[in-house]
RNA sequence: GGGGGAGUAGCUCAACGGUUAGAGCAUGGCUCUUAUACAGCCCCGGUUGGAGGUUCGAAUCCUCCCUCCCCUACCA
């Protein structure tokens, strides 16, 4: 017999109960060797940040991922089931050091890099337990570390990482090395579990990927001015500037620059960096643009004509006009020139000035905003370094990498960047230079991961080169341009991956379109240490390997062995240059993280001779992450790398999902109060409804999360579980078991051919839909399934399931709701596997001989099914349905409850002779809406009219402006039907398939209609109808009295009833019936006062009914 | 700043240029039911952001304006 469920389920404690069971059962792990050496199935995960607990934004892609594992595994495909986690970079670093507290990197360095990496290995490994155990929790099947031993090896890790440790791997093997080397295997083979991007295979890959970069000759190093965080102290590429931008109120200032040759007269120049005039060089016009000059008092100022109004504070007078190219190579003194950074930058060789400062001309001066005459300052500003490199004017750096003012710069040196606008402005007031300050509202870039505002340093960073933009279309490109520049080479790659949606190969084109060189060089400690020798004499060495770099050490090897690849051990290592032989140390750079996170495919899909049996995973089937941003990160990294190494994509489809928002539309943010951590969603709301809800979202909207949501979420959930509940509580009660004989299919009630008709179209259905990776249509399909299943199936069913139903009968709903379920909860796995799975074992683990002892073992159960649809079926009883509701709007329209039994029901039903199983279906019908009997009318009936409706889409062109006569002719009903099927109305003669013929009621009767089908209720009632309907209503005043009274539904009851005579003898002829329905004995008389008591209002008087305890003992 | 979207019921979103703009949620009302803290139905709710234009007909196409979002960008 099936365990009990209650009506009420605790689908938290359920879930806990389902972990245990997966996990005593190790079912996870018989799942992958059911389909071990099968065909294979290829996901590869993208890396999660080990850097905090995960969140329920990670949720929703991780639903994802592994709802499609669990449905290709009930494919039966082979899979890898290897989760990953991001380690490297400054996600990490900024976490460690707030936990140090500190504040820049000089703290870093004081503490030690090698004590300081070590907590950011552990750290990781900190998160990737917890992050573990979440996933778990979430249901996510991966082959998981045991997140006891990732803390263990933490541990060890901390108090000394050279010692020996032995820990398990994940298929059971014992394996031991030092602390940091077994950090370092992570996720190899031999160990099993989760990947790590700081693993020892992964970083050495990522060197082989730079020195294949460097044989093409693609990656260089570069002196530019870059974005720049001061808190972190290293540049910021360009792949990292989006989320960085926010809006900024910053001084608008505008200076005087007083022209050397021209006294009495200066230049006025506007910047929103004040701190950038101490190292200005130049002032740009545009060639074209006209300049003015004006009188303002004693003052006589140049600048742009157009911007004249709305710089200049007060009155003025135009004296002159020019044209910007007419101003080219006026000399001015410079803001600062006492400076001595100043003066060494202009000094020549001879010590002696060299360069003065002047009046430039540049294309890209424009009149929008400030005084038309830009300051440049090539080093604090990559378009001004541009500029001034093409010109081969001065450059001057002022600040350190903390972002602090170097030495050289007077007062101002020490000084942190952000604060020297105020100085750099009282001086200028002081000088006399200052001409306006007003205050900036713009958006400018700041720091993706502490929020700082970036500042614009000169540096050397290295770069991959993307290749040349080619001002040809596409499709014109010669094969050796395309050779010649990477970009289109991934562009041609990314032509064979489905995208999903399908505007991601448009974003992502487009982002190869406009990309720079990738910055791959980060000035930091955590990280890849990237494998570039750079030496004195010109040559740049690039290891490719381990091996590479043991080979062609001439120091420092032993400091480095046994340790992993990170700073500062690696750093111990010098090599023998290539060029000059000399040694040479390594760039003290770290890599970028999407580097990390973009070799992934190689060094977790090994392929040709590293395949493990020959077999490649590579390239996978499928990748899904959050789109925003991974673009241009890690789809961005996959692709290039992957088309560096093999020219191939990794991965041949994608499905871009996007955000997690809270329920007010805001992002989650813990002071707005809408942030819902995993662990509190997980334990209150359940995971199931946590998958449901996010199978149900639109994947390219944000999704809006939060409780409300939930609860809409689970409310669908409840529909499935009480027909479960109604299930297995009356299965028990007819101690009904799935072993017992039941009716042939084919033998059965329509109704429940319907069913398994409904579920065999069900399970092809979501096949397809999980197939191409809509999870959402899936969702859909099983909701109105469910939807169907409650409201129709069980609904018309009940009375079937009681014990007073014919027995074969019974047997047969029994068995035909079986079926259903075990369908469903096999259908619905891969969503909600812990919801499918307490139904499956409870309804089939118990009872049915020989099934798998997990929903998750067994296969997707469309070919089982197939036998079973019947398209004319489920057409058919789609009409019976639409009839219903029909009915049941004109008894709420007439006011006359269901209870209410009705004498006919008229029915006009084109194509009525197409129904199959007509007779049974009106049955349904009739017993649903409470009629004695049913109609059949023809159209041609008194009760409705004919209205013809224009097909206007077939029409509307050919009539043109005929269309509003032939409308009006249709709404007023006036139209010829001809013979021939024809009809003529408003003056033209539309032919049969230009309109659509329908029947309506006719005004004056209770009717409604919908497509053809007319549906009309007889209102007139008998005395005998209103006196069924009175036992009805007394049935039902029963049935409530026995819930009020809590009593058990196999419970016998007396029940005592105070009536009227006429309501007696209204009842008398129905009391038998409903004292069988009800499990009642029922007695005429008063009530007496301590009975629990309810009053009903009949058609035929008041009555008051009271309960007077349990007829039968127990 | 450049490019692309989107503005439809209180909220979240639908609606090949086709005449009465629909769903879900929320509010209110009703109903069904020992599946009893389930569910169903109905009502209410709209100048389709605004103004013009094209068309027999516009939420839909065009122009301008307003607002928001996304992508992109160091314009000083």
């Amino acid at each position: 017999m099936f365990r009990p469920v209650s009506s009420k389920p605790d689908l938290v404690a359920q879930e806990h109960d389902i972990l245990n069971i997966w996990r005593e059962r190790r079912t996870f792990a018989r799942l992958r060797a059911q389909n071990a050496g099968r065909e294979r199935w290829s996901f590869l995960d993208g890396p999660i940040t080990a850097n905090n607990p995960m969140g329920v934004h990670h949720a929703w892609g991780r639903a994802y991922k592994d709802l499609f594992q669990r449905f290709w595994a009930m494919q039966g495909r082979d899979q890898r089931y290897q989760n990953g986690f991001d380690c490297q970079g400054l996600w990490v670093e900024v976490n460690v050091e707030k936990d140090l507290g500190f504040t820049n990197k000089r703290d870093i360095e004081a503490y030690g890099i090698a004590e300081f990496v070590s907590l950011c290995k552990q750290r990781v490994l900190t998160y990737a337990a917890r992050q573990t155990e979440q996933s778990i929790r979430l249901g996510m099947w991966m082959d998981w570390n045991d997140p006891h031993e990732l803390r263990r090896l933490r541990d060890r890790l901390a108090e000394d990482p050279s010692q020996q440790v032995t820990i398990r791997s994940t298929a059971g093997i014992d394996v031991t090395d030092t602390a940091e080397m077994l950090v370092g295997r992570l996720g190899m083979p031999d160990l099993g579990g989760s990947y790590f991007t700081f693993s020892n295979e992964n970083n050495y890959l990522i060197w082989s990927f730079l020195a294949e970069c460097h044989r093409r000759g693609w990656l260089y190093k570069g002196h530019d001015t870059m974005p720049w965080c001061a808190r972190c102290g290293t540049g910021i590429s360009q792949h990292e500037m989006t989320e960085g931008y926010a809006d900024r109120e910053d001084p608008g200032l505008t200076v005087k620059f007083p022209l050397v040759d021209h006294p009495g007269e200066s230049l006025l120049v506007w910047t929103t960096t004040p701190w950038t005039l101490t190292s200005n060089v130049a002032a740009a016009v545009g060639k074209e643009l006209r300049y003015v000059k004006v009188r303002q008092g004693e003052e006589i100022f140049w600048l742009g004509r157009g911007m004249a109004k709305r710089a200049l504070e007060g009155p003025f007078k135009v004296l002159e006009e020019r044209l910007g190219q007419e101003l080219e190579g006026w000399r001015y003194t410079g803001p600062f020139d006492d400076l001595a950074a100043v003066q060494s930058a202009f000094a020549g060789a001879d010590g002696k000035p060299a360069y003065e400062h002047r009046v430039v001309v540049w294309d890209q001066v424009g009149e929008e905003e400030g005084t038309g005459i830009v300051h440049i300052a090539p080093g604090c500003g990559a378009e001004d370094f541009a500029l001034g490199k093409s010109l081969g004017l001065p450059m001057i750096a002022p600040l350190d990498e903390s972002g602090i003012v170097l030495p050289g710069f007077g007062a101002f040196s020490g000084r942190d960047v952000r604060d020297v606008a105020d100085p750099i402005i009282e001086s200028l007031k002081h000088r006399h230079r200052f001409y306006r300050l007003e205050t900036v509202t713009h958006r400018y870039p700041h720091c993706w991961r502490c929020g700082t505002p970036l500042v614009f340093r000169l540096v050397d960073e290295w770069y991959i080169s993307m290749g040349a933009v080619y001002d040809v279309p596409r499709e014109q490109l010669t094969p050796e341009q395309v050779d010649a520049s990477l970009r289109y080479q991934i562009m041609e790659v990314i032509r064979d991956i489905k995208w999903i949606p399908g505007f991601g190969y448009e974003r992502e084109l487009d982002w190869l379109v406009n990309m720079h060189d990738w910055m791959i060089s980060k000035k930091r400690y955590w990280g890849l240490a990237l494998p570039i020798y750079d030496c004195d004499c010109g040559t740049i060495n690039v290891l490719g390997s381990r091996e590479e770099l043991a080979e062609r050490a001439v120091e420092g090897w032993a400091e480095f062995e046994g340790h992993s690849p990170h700073r500062p051990h690696v750093d111990a290592v010098k090599i023998r240059c290539s060029g000059c032989g000399q040694p040479v140390g390594r760039i003290s750079d770290v890599g970028n993280p999407w580097l990390d996170a973009g070799i992934v495919p190689f060094s977790t899909m090994p392929h040709g001779a590293a395949a493990v049996d020959g077999k490649s995973w590579f390239p996978a089937d499928f990748v899904t992450e959050s789109f925003p941003g991974q673009f241009r990160n890690w789809f961005y990294s996959l692709l290039a790398m992957s088309t560096v190494l093999r020219r191939e994509t990794p991965f041949k489809a994608l499905f871009g999902y996007a955000l997690v928002y809270g329920e007010d539309g805001r992002p989650m943010h813990k002071s707005w109060g809408n942030a819902i951590d995993f662990d509190e969603a997980a334990e209150r709301m359940g995971v199931d409804v946590m998958r449901w809800m996010f199978a149900n979202a639109r994947p390219e909207d944000n999704i809006l999360f939060g409780w409300h949501a939930a609860d809409e979420a689970r409310r669908r959930l409840l529909v499935l579980w009480n027909v479960y509940s109604f299930f297995v509580t009356y299965a028990r009660l007819a101690e009904w078991d799935p072993r017992q004989a039941a009716p042939a299919v084919a033998k059965r009630a329509p109704l429940d051919r319907w069913i398994l008709s409904r579920v065999a179209r069900l399970a092809n259905a979501v096949e397809m839909e999980f197939k191409a990776y809509d999870a959402l249509a899936a969702a859909k399909e099983i909701d109105g399934f469910i939807e169907e299943l409650s409201t129709w199936y069980l609904r018309r069913s009940r009375k079937r399931f009681a014990r007073n139903a014919d027995p074969t009968d019974r047997a047969a709903a029994f068995a035909t709701m079986h079926q259903a379920l075990e369908a469903l909860t096999r259908i619905m796995a891969p969503i909600m596997p812990f919801l499918s799975e307490s139904i499956y074992q409870n309804i089939v683990v118990t009872s049915v001989a020989g099934a798998p002892d997990s929903v998750h073992l067994t296969p997707w159960p469309t070919d089982e099914l197939k036998g079973l649809n019947d398209r004319a079926l489920q057409a058919s009883m789609e009409v019976a349905m639409r009839v219903v509701d029909l009915a049941r709007t004109l008894r709420s329209q007439t006011g006359i409850k269901v209870r209410q039994p009705l004498a006919r029901l008229w029915l006009a039903m084109p194509g009525a002779d197409r129904l199959v199983e007509r007779d049974a279906l009106l049955e349904l019908v009739k017993d649903e809406v409470n009629v004695k009997s049913i109609e059949l009318i023809g159209d041609e009936s008194a009760l409705v009219d004919r209205r013809v409706k224009p097909l206007l889409p077939k029409i509307g062109k050919k009539l043109g402006s005929a269309i509003p006569a032939v409308m009006a002719a249709a709404r007023e009903n006036r139209f010829e039907l001809l013979a021939d099927g024809s009809v003529l109305m408003g003056g033209v003669t539309l032919a049969a398939d230009e309109v659509e013929i329908l029947a309506t009621p006719k005004p004056g009767t209770v009717v409604a209609h919908d497509e053809g089908l007319v549906v009309v209720i007889d209102t007139e009632l008998t005395a005998e109808l209103r006196a069924e309907g009175d036992a009805r209503e007394l049935q039902r005043a029963i049935q409530d009295a026995r819930k009020e009274a809590g009593v058990e539904l196999d419970d016998e009851v007396k029940v005592r009833v105070d009536a009227p005579a006429a309501a007696r003898n209204a009842l008398e002829e129905y009391i038998r019936s409903v004292e069988i329905e009800t499990r009642s004995t029922i007695v005429f008389g008063v009530v007496p006062p301590s009975a629990d008591t309810v009053a009903v209002e009949l058609d035929s008087g008041a009555v008051t009914i009271g309960l007077a305890g349990k007829a039968v003992a127990p």
